[in-house]
DNA sequence: TGTACATCAGTGAACGCGCGTTCACTGATGTAC
DNA sequence: TGTACATCAGTGAACGCGCGTTCACTGATGTAC
């Protein structure tokens, strides 16, 4: 029966470790309840998480070395829900003519603001942290959602016959853009929002038309 | 001999409160060099702050109700700075061909970043203060520069000739560009920061171009 | 001008407070035989 | 299966620390007459 007892220890196991991830993970999510009650990340202190996710002040190290770890862990938590949200979004692009599109895709894009909304308020908030890997962290992943962007608008360029073009560019100025708005958006009431969306709305188009014109000047001198 | 007296007391007077304003000066400088020397604005605490300005800690409540009071003096300092340099980087403008104007406007905005790079990087970080007079301040200023940047296109537009078309969209897509410019500058060595400005440049110049066309169309259509 | 008084920038000592963290301990859960 | 032992998530109490701020006081400077 060693067989069966260690395949009953494995499973024995696995329940301690599920249980201590699962308290983990109800602090992390008790933090972003408290960012999202209103309360700054800079603000969240070791025992008003604790008090919030319902155990001792100490327990917390059972689960995090240090409030930095708690910290960073709560940036990853908010980003892999935006990363996941962004490339459900993704799918939806490469229809119906350019204007069109980039409405539907920026009304998404809105909602995902108003709905992620506590989890960007950390981001941003923690953006400049003064612990530098906050900063390094948020950086990356900027860069890789710039780079998905790009390739993204490559993709739904090639699908609809346009050529090889660089799209670095042009997405990376959009990029900036969407950034300004949602640094803008958070205090912000909600109405003002669409408004202002409007406005970025003909912005891209701007890009969009004036990186073809640039590219069609650039081959009619080469 | 009342009248010399009082002229007396007058300039006696004088010379209390210009040392006190001079104290109060010599605090936000010391405060400013810390934060040069690499310091976070949020790290700076009231006696760090008054050893720096070579006085005792209490002092310092002679010249700021409390460190909120000296935090929002410091943000007001670096905005003052900022906002003086704009405005003698916008006389140069509106000379010569586009593409040269731009360029010739660029290097000068890179010039006073890394000037100012201590006061950008207060700036920033408390862009999003957890006490929201910070963003309240910080906002505010922002939105006089876009303004100011949308006149100064306006004016440079009319004086080629060009028609009173809305600049507002434009010029605030742009500073957008030079927003995130800033953000992506403060962790950046310098070296990098010439390279991505060339990027800025073609995407000012996408902007600008896009705009001449998006304006084009709606004038046919009209 | 000289004197008596008022102002007030600056000080040293002390305040309470809440922070992150450590520690010895408990008790339920898992492991070995 | 039962028993003896090991692990380890969670706890209550306590730690030192540095923070912003208060207070009574000093002494130079300014004011009034």
């Amino acid at each position: 029966m060693k067989q069966a007892n260690t395949s009953n220890a494995v499973k024995n196991t696995k329940k301690r470790t599920d249980r201590k991830e699962a308290t983990r993970h109800r602090i992390l999510m008790a933090a972003l309840q408290l960012v999202d009650e209103g309360r700054t990340p800079g603000e969240l202190g070791l025992r008003e998480v604790a008090r919030a996710a319902g155990m001792a002040a100490p327990s917390i190290y059972n689960h995090f070395a240090n409030m930095d770890e708690l910290g960073l862990a709560l940036v990853d938590e908010c980003l892999s829900r935006l990363r996941s949200t962004a490339r459900t979004a993704r799918n939806h692009m490469a229809n119906a003519d350019l204007e069109k599109a980039l409405q539907v895709l920026l009304k998404q894009f809105l909602q995902g603001i108003n709905e992620y909304e506590s989890a960007l308020r950390l981001l941003i908030m923690q953006w400049f942290n003064p612990n530098a890997e906050y900063r390094r962290t948020i950086h990356r992943e900027l860069s890789i959602m710039r780079q998905d962007l790009a390739e993204n608008m490559q993709q739904a360029a090639s699908e609809k016959g346009f050529g090889r073009e660089e799209f670095a560019v042009e997405s990376d100025a959009i990029f900036s853009l969407l950034i300004t708005f949602i640094l803008n958006a958070i205090d912000m009431e909600k109405s003002k929002r669409e408004a202002r969306l409007k406005i970025i709305e003909k912005q891209v188009l701007m890009i969009v038309f004036g990186s073809r014109f640039l590219n069609a000047n650039n081959k009619n001198t080469t």
